[in-house]
DNA sequence: CTTGACACGTAACAGTTGTTACATGTAACG
DNA sequence: CGTTACATGTAACAACTGTTACGTGTCAAG
């Protein structure tokens, strides 16, 4: 908590920390408040109502989930296929990412029904993915189009296997799963 | 409505209607009342708890989706991979199957948190189509561990597909990924 | 010293939540 | 007819919700 924070960005940070550790489903102002050790007043003081308090939260949480994404790449800057899905596992199955990906999860559940701003978030934090992907994959030297066509399945394969695994607990089935689906990549192409 | 159900039966097909359309996230016992016509002092008395209420409809919804399930593979009775695919997808993006879809997600986001009688919802309803993908696989001559693994690859890819294009609502993006992972699948076999 | 902007505490508001106490109906069975 | 089991309506309960009215500090600028 650097010190020249205002206290609107100290809330704010906390309230990001809350969230990813509590989720959104029941979230209420006044646990909240007194988790970050400040008083519901003051949340809708500094906010101006909890919708926009949890907007400006869960942009804080995708500022964030972007920053690990970038020192993420750094570490795996690997060429081929393979390469570029153990990098997209290792970041979906790796503990310190889970809080993101169960946030993830509950505001694709809410967006879908309804509240725009959610759905508008999910919307954004699947393209951040595929653009990413895609990116790779035309360095890699393939056309755009089906760059983006192999982005998009690489990226809901993924999801859905990491679904699979917090759903099943079943992480061996879906490690095998993802051997399969690189090997189908992989044979494609003569790799 | 059957005229031989009991209040309870009537109760728990209207309660299961109203989660399909409304979701659970705010769900609320006297609205859910008013909307199948009855109180929220019936629902507590015929079911125990809100908790219970949940519990049961859930399963019904679970039981009308296993009936649809097959209703729908009677109707796709194809043996190659690339007619499996086409069947799961065909399920998945059919507009009657967006409220199973949309709910399930819901369920997912809140199981993966706590609640464990979500959590084993989840697990039900991933493991029931795995195993329906796999006895097909196998029926089409794979061994019984591959089977498995291309099993969990397909539906977890088919759900996330699904998710991608329910939050981006780029459906031509999402069936063109499909036909490149079918594309994969196939050239492996040698078609 | 005064003014004014920012920050905060206390307390309350009206509304909703799941649940329950109490009374009443209805219909089958002895 | 009387009893008994099931079903239901009316109110209320305490707890919690987001939000707000009101008062009080602090601290820099005039």
């Amino acid at each position: 908590m650097p010190k020249g924070w205002t206290p609107r960005e100290a809330l704010l940070s906390a309230a990001a920390d809350y969230l990813l550790e509590n989720g959104l489903a029941d979230l209420s102002l006044r646990p909240l408040a007194s988790a970050t050790g400040t008083s519901a007043r003051m949340l809708v003081y500094h906010f101006g109502s909890k919708e926009r308090l949890i907007a400006d939260a869960m942009a804080e949480v995708r500022a964030r989930q972007q920053k690990l994404t970038e020192k993420w790449g750094r570490r795996h800057p690997g060429s081929t296929f393979a390469d570029l899905m153990e990098f997209v596992w290792s970041w979906v199955s790796a503990p310190e990412h889970e809080p993101y990906l169960r946030l993830f999860q509950e505001v694709l559940g809410r967006g879908i029904r309804k509240a725009p701003y959610f759905a508008e978030f999910s919307r954004a934090t699947f393209e951040d993915w595929v653009l990413k992907i895609q990116r790779r994959l035309e360095r890699e030297g393939r056309p755009a189009a089906a760059a983006r066509a192999l982005a998009i399945l690489t990226v809901s394969t993924v999801r859905g296997l990491a679904l699979y695994s917090l759903a099943t607990k079943d992480k061996r089935g879906a490690r095998e799963a993802l051997r399969v689906f690189v090997a189908l990549a992989e044979s494609r192409r003569g790799g």
